[in-house]
DNA sequence: TGGCCGACTTAGGAAGGTACCC
DNA sequence: GGGTACCTTCCTAAGTCGGCCA
């Protein structure tokens, strides 16, 4: 499989079935350091690459890098620039997060909770509802508009022009002036959780996609929620589970208990081993201890959490053996609590959340080389988190005795509620989960843009060709780089603060020490070969043969650079985005991974797919076509803790079936031979039957190798996020229905409750 | 104009639920 | 009915990108 689509050079990560996927993951040793365990994996074997040749990235990372002299004393200067602003930004950071402790009260001082909403929703046009109509808002346009996407710029198109349009129109106008609204909304609200399944019904009915949408920038009119549900409060341990220190028992207080068992329950955990993860654990465990605790507990070493840690996984398993009843209980609460908050109103339909917990406390399990890891999560509290709701909706109340930190009515962006996080000090967000239609029109959105770049893509593709010829040297690299995030889907690569994150790199940020020149390779030519961790710290492993002007390129960038340097010093996503919408409305770099990824499978949908194939066949070449998306995306995971033993046991299970097979076989045979002799009914009867069983056999031994196959190709590849997030829904829907699929094959529940757009409005010959 | 930050999407792993087998 | 394997859902980290502001 070449990976070939359209332009026929983008390229899947050397090679096909996830031969080719390095996934450096060994669970049980070393989860995180993916990169590092290539001796382990034994799947490796099959991989095209030679891992002689790869570095060890744990050593090499930035390894004595404050002694190196940039040879470029202007970049010495840079880089002491970027200190000095690193140091600040820290500064500024550690400011953020401490206030968002200290601050709540002063800000709500400050006006925080305040009657009039921003500025923005003030100037709400009244008489204009900032509608347009969805793309295809009847049926009858619907091929229409499959053609005519080009066309589909919502922020250009404003009309008014249906029926539905006008009475939606005549709703909003009375949710902003009628009293009543409160009343009939609540009405709706009880009626939906009263009768589940008519409210189910009523849900799958509506067609947000046959309606139109706004105009002006504002996500909703009306929106009404409970607020989150906060993590319950810290459950002391009985005093039967002791903590020990430095082999004595030791009674802790009640908060340094609470942090002691988020350690505990960690225990077997890798990340408890990793020195960076128990330092930072061990600082923020003492800021939590009494001052006879800090002065007692100095060695993370002496302690032994080992009680704690066996009583978690008592619970653990007394709740596995729970009774039905008591089980039942349990889930009938979490019903109870997810028809509560897990519903929101927006625009007069009732709207699953998708997170509508706070994040408990615990200790941060950053991925790959986190410097944070282990740093301790704080609790969220009422004080913390900020409600977003209409103004005419009823405010969600806060737990009794506590206030929100301000209660905004910010229509212009689509979260719930937001608190910001002690780590990173990042802001966390309630919001809406998959099947709403918020996120269901940007997903529809997002897909016609990559059908956009479709149209253009081939224009695009001279242009940078062209660039690589280019006087300047910003040209050529933003030309080299473009060619890769379009050739190998590479993502973006944004700037990260060093000593933040893990040290992961995208296309534009990708250094000196992530890629290697080989004029020549394996009898190719121009070969280069990328290693370097990507979101996630998932490593991407991949030689390509690229044209020879590219290669020339490459070898001009890396020219006087230390391996620790900038491949593309003259780039960064910002200028490559912004040259990217001068290409094209809406194209940033992000919009050549859909496009590749949907136009991959569509072409290996047409080249897989064989009329004559039975369901079970047609679907393992569906797979097949997911497969070569994800990894053209790499997207990875680590082979399941029983794969080996599964495959046994389907291995055993095929043996079987192969053995009945031909012992159904030789009774068909002797059944023939019977009814040859005899001429009877009887035996036309039997040799009938016998051949039906032969059949079944054969269905069921075929369906049973077809599994094998699947899974053993699937073993270190994740099909998921590509079918979630990448691939336009549309083609799988019109896949199905071309080749008599059931849609069921290929999206589980929630994921057609997400794609319900795409179900309805695909037809068979739909076109990405 | 560049950097920061807010808002959102994308991501893999863990936990939970369920189907299937013995 | 219990055990197990797999599938689904939940969780939250880690990206992208655009707008705002100094």
């Amino acid at each position: 499989m070449s990976g070939d689509h359209g332009h026929g050079d983008t390229q899947v990560n050397s090679g096909s079935k996830g031969s080719d996927i390095h996934k450096h993951k060994d669970k049980h040793k070393d989860k995180e350091h993916r990169h590092r365990d290539h001796k382990k994996d034994k799947e490796r074997e099959k991989f095209k690459h030679s891992n002689s040749e790869h570095k060890e990235y744990s050593d090499k990372k930035h390894k004595d890098k404050e002694k190196l002299k940039y040879i470029n004393s202007g970049s010495d200067k840079h880089r002491e620039k970027h200190k000095e602003k690193d140091k600040d930004k820290e500064k500024r950071k550690e400011e953020k997060i401490k206030s968002t402790h200290d601050r709540p009260k002063k800000e709500k001082e400050n006006g925080y909770v305040r009657d009039t909403s921003p500025a923005g929703i003030k100037s709400e046009p009244e008489e204009d509802n900032g509608f347009y109509p969805s793309p295809q808002h009847n049926k009858n346009s619907k091929r229409e508009y499959d053609d005519k996407e080009c066309e589909y710029k919502p922020k250009k198109v404003k009309a008014e022009h249906d029926k539905k349009a006008q009475k939606r129109k005549h709703e909003y106008e009375e949710d902003e002036v009628d009293e009543d609204i409160k009343p009939k909304i609540k009405t709706k609200y009880k009626k939906a959780t009263e009768g589940k399944k008519s409210k189910k019904e009523e849900e799958e009915k509506w067609k947000w996609w046959e309606e139109e949408r706004y105009t002006d920038g504002s996500k909703w009119r009306f929106l009404e929620h409970k607020g989150p549900v906060f993590a319950p409060p810290y459950e002391p341990l009985p005093d039967k589970v002791k903590f020990y220190y430095d082999g004595k028992p030791m009674k802790l207080s009640a908060p340094a208990e609470e942090v002691a068992t988020f350690f505990a329950k960690m225990l077997d955990h890798e990340y408890t081993t990793k020195d960076i993860f128990r330092k930072n654990f061990f600082k923020d465990w003492r800021k939590e201890m009494t001052s006879e605790e800090k002065s007692k507990i100095t060695d993370l070493n002496k302690c032994d959490f080992s009680e704690m840690n066996d009583y978690f996984k008592a619970q653990s398993e007394a709740r596995k053996q729970m009774s039905k009843e008591e089980k039942q209980k349990i889930k009938e609460e979490n019903e109870r609590l997810l028809q509560e908050y897990g519903f929101c109103i927006m625009d007069n339909h009732k709207e699953r959340i998708g997170n509508f917990r706070t994040e408990p406390p615990g200790l941060f399990r950053g991925r790959g080389d986190h410097p944070k890891m282990g740093m301790l999560k704080r609790r969220i509290r009422p004080e913390d988190v900020i409600i977003n709701c209409s103004k005419d909706s009823k405010q969600p109340k806060p737990p009794p005795g506590t206030k929100w930190k301000e209660v905004r009515h910010d229509n212009k962006v689509t979260w719930l509620a937001s608190w910001t996080e002690n780590i990173q000090g990042s802001i966390k967000y309630i919001m809406l989960n998959p099947s709403s239609r918020i996120k269901g029109e940007k997903d529809w959105q997002k897909y016609e843009t990559a059908r956009r770049l479709k149209k253009c893509v081939d224009r695009i593709r001279a242009q940078y060709r062209e660039d690589w010829k280019s006087k300047e040297m910003r040209i050529r690299q933003r030309a080299v780089a473009l060619y890769f995030i379009d050739k190998l889907a590479l993502r973006a690569g944004n700037e990260k603060e060093e000593g933040e994150t893990a040290d992961t790199v995208g296309c534009c940020s990708l250094r000196v020490e992530h890629v290697n020149l080989h004029p020549k390779m394996d009898d190719q030519e121009y070969v280069v070969e990328f290693d370097f961790l990507g979101k996630d710290s998932i490593r991407y492993y991949n030689k390509i043969p690229v044209e020879k002007r590219v290669f020339k390129n490459l070898q001009l960038f890396l020219e006087n650079k230390q391996p620790e340097d900038d491949l593309f010093d003259r780039l960064n996503t910002c200028i490559l985005n912004k040259h990217l919408q001068e290409l094209m409305d809406g194209l940033t770099a992000k919009v050549f991974r859909t496009y590749n990824a949907s136009i991959t499978l569509q072409q290996q949908l047409k080249e897989l797919s064989c009329p004559d194939d039975s369901i079970p066949a047609k679907i393992l070449s569906y797979n097949r076509a997911n497969r070569a998306v994800a990894i053209l995306c790499n997207h990875q995971r680590a082979p399941p803790k029983t794969f080996e033993k599964s495959m046994q046991n389907l291995q055993t299970k095929i043996d079987e079936k192969q053995n009945q097979l031909s012992a159904a076989r030789k009774q068909l045979k002797a059944a023939k031979a019977d009814h040859k002799a005899s001429h009877d009914e009887k035996s036309k009867k039997a040799v009938e039957v016998k051949r039906k069983a032969v059949q079944r056999i054969e269905e069921h031994l075929m369906k049973l190798q077809m599994q094998a196959t699947d899974r053993e190709e699937n073993k270190q590849i994740a099909l998921g996020t590509s079918k979630l997030n990448y691939l336009d829904p549309r083609i799988s829907v019109a896949w199905c229905k071309k080749w008599g699929v059931p849609i069921e094959k290929i999206y589980n529940k929630t994921q057609r409750e997400k794609f319900a757009w795409a179900i309805d409005m695909a037809e068979k010959d739909y076109e990405f």
